[in-house]
DNA sequence: CCTACCGATCGGTAGG
DNA sequence: CCTACCGATCGGTAGG
């Protein structure tokens, strides 16, 4: 992505070379290094500066690229949401190819797509957008708020009809739209506990969570 | 602790009465105040002042009941755990009391009083405490997080056998450790969008949470 | 528990 | 994007 070539200065910042220079991305650099800073100290604890040492920077250039703390942190969580529902396309067209069947013919299965993929984007590599914008939804305005809040919408609407035919077809016993928030609740919170280097796997916490909210065929 | 004699000035700070006066629940009320701050604003976007004010002192004088900052937030979580492991006894003993049965005979049933006792903790009245703990651990010593790890295991000890049991009656279809993990998610995320003013009652929401999670008797 | 205060840090900006 | 800087705020303390 960048060459580093050597020149004088001695220390100090990293070197800039041809290939970053004017680079757009530096603003993509900036919003990743301060997602895994907010992810890992908080909105409140991580200071412009160390953000702007993340990538490189000294500590007032971030206000170059972003006008506040703030509008960095809505940066994160508006890539983080568009990133997680492109992805969930993705898996849901992948899967209706892999399926001769109608999609809703086996609302199981696709729940067992959505899951995986959920946990995916909240455990995977490079997967500290969404928990951000999980956590520090308190840090951004209403109004900013509200524009997450469509996204969100749109990342949940394939949701919905599933658990209907689930709830339909008997397999899932609670009002449909608390038994929504009930599994994204179950889902969200394994960021506070799950560990990749110990205990299951995400492949074993997926199929643990549809055996537990879903029950078999009667 | 000290008595505070009337004098003149005129405006100002809330006024003592005698029955505020040597008051060892000044302590209490930093506390109680705290949690509330915290749970609104977050553990680092409160100031050490608002908490202050909001127990009627000036700026340094929460510093004269707590060391630090750090201090106030451990004493809340831990008064928040304490409180609700007594409530959940307390709910437990009732709910043997009430059956005539064996317990352990009736394993849906005490998840049912464990779930709403659970909801209870979070979601009722002057419940500040415990969301606090859930959300700000990251702000604690990992000494403080290693003490309130005991007082957690102490909580989730009696959700433990219950599981277990239903688990054994093919009730609860995965395994048991991750469905402790994935409810307590379920129930521990109702705080971000749960609203008493409108949907579902407490109530309704740990019926529909036990249906979700728990299959009738085959 | 109040008064008065300190050193440190922080978000943000002007000017290049 | 860097340099140099500002005003505000913050946790905490001494001394009473």
């Amino acid at each position: 992505m960048d060459q580093h070539v050597a020149h004088k200065r001695p220390r100090g910042r990293p070197r800039k070379t041809v290939a970053d220079r004017d680079d757009g991305n530096r603003r993509q650099q900036l919003i990743a290094g301060a997602a895994r800073l907010f992810r890992r100290k908080g909105f409140d604890a991580t200071s412009t500066r160390d953000i702007a040492a993340e990538a490189g920077m000294q500590s007032g250039s971030p206000f170059y690229h972003f006008k506040s703390k703030g509008a960095l942190l809505y940066a994160v969580m508006e890539a983080g949401m568009r990133a997680a529902i492109e992805r969930q396309g993705t898996a849901l067209k992948a899967a209706a190819l892999q399926k001769s069947e109608q999609i809703g013919q086996d609302p199981r299965g696709l729940l067992a797509v959505l899951i995986q993929n959920h946990f995916d984007v909240l455990l995977g590599p490079g997967s500290d957008f969404i928990p951000v914008m999980l956590y520090e939804s308190r840090a951004i305005t209403a109004r900013q708020r509200a524009t997450l809040a469509t996204l969100q919408g749109e990342y949940e609407a394939p949701w919905v009809p599933v658990l209907q035919a689930l709830h339909d077809a008997g397999q899932l016993r609670a009002d449909v739209k608390l038994a929504r928030l009930l599994i994204f609740g179950a889902l969200n919170w394994s960021v506070q506990w799950f560990d990749r280097r110990k205990g299951a796997t995400v492949d074993e916490l997926a199929a643990a969570a549809l055996a537990l909210f879903v029950q078999e065929k009667p």
